[in-house]
DNA sequence: ATCCTTATTGATAATTTTTGCAATAAAGAC
DNA sequence: GTCTTTATTGCAAAAATTATCAATAAGGAT
């Protein structure tokens, strides 16, 4: 609430406007996690609200840092209010996540900048691997990763 | 050349075969940095083939390791031959790229594996800023980030 | 060379995301 | 409150991406 009342303030001082679309959808996003675009246009499409409005209000919203955008398998986005920094290890084969605390990374973003001299908005990575589960059944299901190195065709 | 033939051969050995919109698919990122799948169907429309068919087979080299996806701001997918493991700065301004050698990131993460068990395919990741021309070009038009603190409404 | 199995493609439709532009309405000035 | 400016929306069409399914053809066997 009082959440939402600062973001209308923040918006109106740098010139843009807050209208019942943005609202709507900050509120949806409220406590919520991440959300593609299309579960936003569910919880909001009672309002009367047009798909092409969800779709360019998030990137707007993304755009002012109101929201964090991540890149879920397959390049398809998902948005959640931004806050606390934090990043994200997701399970290629199950799907499981886990959040990373953003100082895991921030030795190394920092080290990064330094070299390249680019300023890094790494504020909500996602990273993508198998989690333990998955890399025991892999294990099991290949039980010998067999040798082919000398195979003559 | 010899290293499509390679590829070719180790689809064979998996089970996969080797059609004339792969081997065009792989001819045309020969060389190339990353294209889009649109970049890709434009250098083999000649061929005939579908469009649906570009897109299904980017995806699924991918998923057999033949190419690197990376995404461009939005979530757009580009693709290239898989080589060298190597990473990406963009300026989220003006677009220009860096390339990371991947050992810049490899420390950190084995060391995230480590802490989460996970096991990570981050060969390939992008990442987003501001290049050292932008950050100056910023610092000229906001002079003085002005104190917004205490500001009553 | 011929036959068989089935992985892969083309054609088409469905879905998702983006775009252009006229109509609307937020918010500041009065 | 009314007026004015112009950021924002809805609408409709375009473009990009994905899904379905019958027809095709790769590649192994004979
Ligand atoms: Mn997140
Ligand atoms: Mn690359
Ligand atoms: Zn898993
Ligand atoms: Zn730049």
């Amino acid at each position: 609430m009082s959440c939402i009342l600062r973001l209308s303030q923040s918006l109106r001082a740098r010139g843009y406007r807050v209208t019942p679309q943005r609202l709507a959808i900050l509120e949806a996003l409220h406590h919520e996690g991440h959300l593609s675009p299309a579960q936003v246009y569910e919880r909001v499409r009672q309002t009367g609200m047009t798909e092409a409005t969800v779709y360019r209000t998030l990137e707007f919203l993304r755009a002012n840092n109101i929201l964090f955008a991540a890149q879920r398998e397959g390049g398809h986005l998902t948005y959640e209010l931004a806050g606390a920094s934090h990043h994200h290890l997701i399970c290629r084969t199950c799907g499981a996540q886990v959040d990373l605390e953003a100082e895991a990374l921030q030795r190394l973003i920092a080290c990064l900048e330094q070299q390249s001299g680019y300023r890094l908005d790494a504020s909500h990575l996602t990273l993508f691997g198998l989690c333990p589960n998955c890399q025991a059944c892999n294990e099991i299901r290949d039980p010998e990763p067999r040798d082919t190195r000398d195979q003559v065709s």
